[in-house]
DNA sequence: GTCACTTTCTGACTGTCAGTCATTTTAAGT
DNA sequence: ACTTAAAATGACTGACAGTCAGAAAGTGAC
């Protein structure tokens, strides 16, 4: 059925052409001062049309999320595409480091993210179909993490006495806790934490990520050379 | 002078009647679905008077974020009331378990605090008083870190190879993202990645505690036992 | 090429609500 | 009681999200 293929297209295509238009508009203002008419505007269409194609406002901005999770979530999947090279410790690494060069390179992004979980308003996520694909490739994300720590403990670099999945989840929102720092403090937001310290983002990330990984990395050598000493 | 300090006073508990009113009806419902009318109700006030003693919706929410982050100040406060009995690792670990207290104990403060730093306009923040409180209450808290550090660092229990500030700034961001993940999954928010695993969230604190507490404890024993075995 | 029918698009319109401001009320001072 | 200052009011305005009746474009049959 091509017929019906061709329509899905253009479809997904005047989608697309919308979601560009909001990104245009809103990231150059921010969410609140951006209107549907201007995204409208330079989307080329009519307000009317917009509402065609997603819900409310937040719906369209929830959209944006998506796709920025969608493209966090490839690079995630590039580190992996190499990864027989490196051990699962570094994997981690690399992986907390993605983040933060997203956060960095796409902050526009970040900002839609911290928007999309600070949504205090339940129903209106449920009613969004972009909001289902966001928790999804939250989980996709998750998982690549867990696979990282799995190949990390057969390999031997990463302490097994903890659960992967839930070792995961503390690596992830901490990282996350991180990221969403640097992003506050790249523009003129809030508290310059980091510029009273005169310390950069890349080295304070790095000694996070030193930190978490002396905590899980494996023990078995400190262990015995513990016990041997004894 | 009583007589301005009387009025002083009373301009406060104005004020205050007014966060109380708005905390009720934004808490009850939502920041966007809350009205000023309906806040100015619930003050018994008109919507005029609200505008008095606020510049916007937005600021009068960002009061409310600075009670909040008031409140969790002063539980940080008490942990260090008591600080003469414990190590500087310990305090640390306090601190954190302080912190996830506070967010399940009172979401909705940390609903604010989530939006407080979602906000993407800073001309919106320039213009607020409590937001200055509100990055000043910030400093304040990471400075009881700072100083739960210098403790630990002194007494033995905390990596001194690190740079206190900058060990404080991680281990709260870090932390921070924790409990906003615990926050985030207390409601029917988002992924609930937590019913997923069957782990409590008091056990994956406590994990991601030891992880970091195991990645800044002070190696010198081990070290030693390290070198002594080789 | 035209008619019938469906899908997509439009933009004027509506309702809601944040924020304003001319006027009134209350308080304080003399 | 009169004057002046401060605080409070609520009707009003402007802006904007979201709607919907009707126009336009697309599709297909004959």
């Amino acid at each position: 059925m091509s017929k019906e293929d061709r329509k899905a297209r253009e479809k997904e295509r005047r989608r697309n052409q919308i979601i560009d238009a909001a990104e245009l508009v809103i990231f150059s203002k921010s969410l609140e001062q951006a209107t549907m008419d201007e995204i409208a505007e330079e989307a080329e269409l009519s307000k009317g049309t917009l509402y065609l194609y997603f819900e409310n406002k937040t719906d369209l901005y929830i959209a944006i999320t998506q796709r920025g999770s969608e493209l966090l979530n490839s690079k995630f999947a590039k580190v992996f595409a190499g990864a027989h090279d490196y051990t699962g410790l570094e994997l981690v690494k690399m992986m907390g480091e993605t983040y933060l060069n997203f956060v960095e390179e796409y902050p526009n992004y970040f900002t839609a993210f911290m928007y999309y979980e600070s949504i205090s308003d339940v129903e209106a996520l449920k009613n969004s179909e972009y909001a289902k694909q966001c928790d999804q490739n939250r989980r996709e994300a998750l998982n690549f993490m867990i696979r990282a720590l799995q190949i990390g403990m057969q390999d031997g670099s990463v302490d097994d006495s903890y659960e992967p999945k839930e070792l995961a989840t503390i690596i992830f929102a901490s990282t996350r806790g991180l990221t969403a720092m640097t992003h506050a403090s790249g523009r003129g937001h809030h508290f310059e934490l980091l510029d009273d310290m005169k310390v950069g983002m890349s080295t304070l990330f790095e000694n996070f990520l030193n930190l978490l990984v002396e905590g899980m990395a494996s023990k078995k050598e400190l262990k015995i050379s513990e016990n041997s000493s004894k």
